[in-house]
RNA sequence: GGGGGCGUGGUGUAGCGGUUAACAUGCCGGCCUGUCAAGCCGGAGAUCGCGGGUUCAAAUCCCGUCGCUCCCGCCA
């Protein structure tokens, strides 16, 4: 081995060990005849001294060394002089001094800082030499933080008696909905593998095979568009139990989401333990979305039963019809504007639920003095009655700020999401709080309009409740599945459910979901059969990796904490992928091309 | 498919109709034996993403385009 040590290691304990370091000159800074290097690497900087009296040879090398040169240190530790200590570096009570410097490698001047944070940097610059944008400590940490997880991951299901298995990239479609990507076959012409967009199939297979508890930390691949929480491959935990049901499964989910933040991120904290639970309808209902942050309390609030004796002729007209008057309250917010500033605000707030769907944005201010008057534009349609009942039900104080929405469901939800991440952004919330929660109650099936038939609301072998089962002939709609979602600071970090191990159950789902039987076996017949087989009953989850480690880094995306993303067009501008096949590729594979006239191959830069 | 943001020396920014295109840092050279974001002195480095238009004059205004990104659709 070139070291004897790494660079993070060396401590007072060792003054006088002779000892060899390797490592990336991070700094370097030249007093003359005596120069000082921080040698990095993954563990740590350690600083070299270099004495031109007493090592002229190894002082030239150091002298001719720049930032990101590759070193090998020969020398001694020795104690820092009195006064010359660096208590920010955990080495920096001692240096090396240098008797032999090698210069392994040099570099170039790299195209962008890594020794030091300069926080925002052009992504495309980053992504183009990832190599050296990895190099920084911030991407080394959340790289090493990952490992981590998973680590423990693999430690905590090991302990609980899980198998790891590997399965197939190379497979079928799968069941979740989203757009595949395929892979042409040469041994079958015409034929192509789908990449799974999760082992779905697979797991529940190996319970039918009679593992019992299976887990792997699972490629996923899903051809759809990105987001910062979503990338065209990812990864996630995939994990699947026999002979269990949903609390058993919940459980031990949420033992080990506990455990790992208390094992790998000890400085983190969870806002609640257990995990609250929350229905999917009243998430909806009180958060716009299926998976809330609830680090905030902004909440919309039914106040039908108010705002429907009002005056004013909108919320009357739309109680009377069927609609609800939704109440936010935001606090404090008005008390500290001016009249002018409050209307800007309200008209940038009015646009806002204009864009997610709303024909307006009726808002009142509570006034800060005992028996004031409500203000805004629709304060006047209250009575003094109704408005004791009003701030009595939203708990609202003087100063603050009450948005009313009133509308179809689907629009209130949109418009109560779109207010709450608005309002989340300004409250620079607490990335060390974790927020998990539970989402449970899904419906079976969601009406999907454009097709006119129900789709799975997780996927298709999802049980349902066994007390809503008998709803599947009556009202599917009404039936609840037994999926659950877990939820941290407004991101789907997980989800999963108990399967459906019976033939005659699935055989039912398949009609309801606009699929014949005889495409269903097409595509499923060998779980279908599977499951006349001695099915297990089963039920497992599925945990989005790469959120999770996010959340647990405080990043702000999922790219930070994947080695090797894809830009938002799916590229990766480092390598140029994707890119051309030759006509010798395509021939074996027995493919033509039909390229739209405007994409006539366009090489990434 | 749609809407928004960004693009100026290597990097991060300023400039927003007439500037010698500014600042910091990095880079190159010199000095310096206890620095650690080292310091001091000197130097090089930008056709302002690209194309077109408006104008006497464009980094600046307009249109288009490319790249990255945020969001909706899509996707759990």
């Amino acid at each position: 081995m070139m070291k004897t040590h790494t660079c993070g290691e060396l401590r007072l304990r060792d003054a006088g060990t002779p000892v060899s370091l390797a490592g990336w000159v991070n700094r370097r800074r030249d007093q003359g005849g005596l120069i000082f290097i921080d040698l990095r690497d993954r563990w740590g900087i350690t600083q070299v001294v270099v004495d031109l009296e007493a090592a002229p040879t190894a002082h030239a090398v150091a002298d001719s060394a720049r930032n990101e040169y590759v070193l090998h240190v020969t020398g001694a530790v020795r104690v820092r002089p009195e006064g010359t200590a660096n208590p920010e570096l955990d080495t920096g009570d001692i240096d090396i001094v240098a008797d032999e410097i090698v210069i392994l490698n040099r570099s170039k001047t790299p195209p962008f800082y890594i020794n030091k944070d300069e926080g925002v940097l052009d992504e495309a610059l980053r992504m183009r030499h990832r190599y050296l944008d990895l190099r920084r400590e911030t991407m080394q940490q959340n790289i090493i933080l990952r490992h981590r997880t998973i680590k423990f991951i693999r430690d905590f299901l090991d302990g609980e008696d899980f198998l790891e298995v590997e399965t197939p990239i190379l497979f079928k479609t799968t069941p979740e909905g989203a757009r595949d990507f395929l892979v042409p076959s040469r041994l079958q012409p015409g034929l192509f593998y789908a990449l799974p967009q999760s082992p779905q199939q697979l797991k529940q297979l190996l319970m039918v095979g009679g593992f019992e508890r299976y887990f792997q930390i699972a490629r996923c691949f899903r051809d759809e568009d990105m987001r910062g929480d979503r990338q065209p491959e990812f990864t996630q935990l995939d994990l699947e139990m026999s002979f269990v049901e949903r609390e058993d499964v919940m459980a031990l989910m949420e033992r080990l989401a506990i455990e790992i933040v208390k094992g790998v991120t000890p400085e983190k904290r969870l806002l609640a333990e257990p995990f609250p639970r929350i229905g999917y309808r009243e998430a909806l209902e009180q958060y716009g979305t299926d998976r809330p942050d609830i680090r905030f309390d902004l909440r919309a609030i039914d106040v039908s039963h108010i705002a429907g004796r009002c005056a004013f002729p909108v919320f009357v007209e739309n109680v009377k019809s069927g609609k609800k008057v939704k109440c936010m309250r935001v606090p404090g917010v008005a008390g500290q504007l001016s009249g002018t500033q409050l209307r800007k605000v309200a008209r940038d707030l009015e646009n806002m639920a204009r864009r997610a769907g709303a024909k307006g944005l009726a808002y009142i201010t509570v006034p800060t003095e005992k028996d004031g008057e409500l203000r805004g534009p629709i304060g006047k349609f209250f009575s003094v009655e109704l408005k004791l009942d009003l701030l009595e039900q939203m708990g609202a104080e003087g100063g603050d700020l009450l948005l009313f929405m009133s509308d179809a469901d689907e629009i209130v939800y949109a418009v109560t999401d779109a207010l709450r991440n608005h309002f989340k952004a300004e409250m620079e919330l607490d990335d060390d709080l974790l927020a998990f929660c539970w989402v449970i109650d899904f419906p079976e099936f969601i009406w999907d309009e454009e097709h006119q038939r129900w789709d799975p609301s997780q996927h298709m072998f999802t049980m349902p409740l066994p007390e809503d089962l008998h709803l599947l002939d009556s009202d599917p709609g009404a039936a609840r599945g037994s999926q659950y979602d877990l939820v941290c600071n407004g991101y789907e970090v997980g989800g999963g459910s108990i399967r459906i191990h019976d033939r005659a159950i699935q055989e039912k789902i398949f009609p309801l979901i606009g699929q014949t039987m005889e495409h269903a076996i097409e595509e499923f017949g060998h779980m279908l059969e599977a499951f006349e087989y001695g099915a297990p009953p089963h039920g497992g989850m599925a945990w989005g990796i790469d959120r999770l480690v996010m959340l647990l880094a405080g990043s702000p995306n999922i790219r930070e904490v994947i080695a090797f993303p894809k830009t938002q067009g799916g590229t990766d501008i480092m390598a140029h992928a994707p890119s051309t096949a030759t006509d010798e590729q395509l021939r074996e594979l027995h493919i033509q091309l039909d390229l739209p006239e405007e994409a006539l191959v366009l090489e990434a830069d």
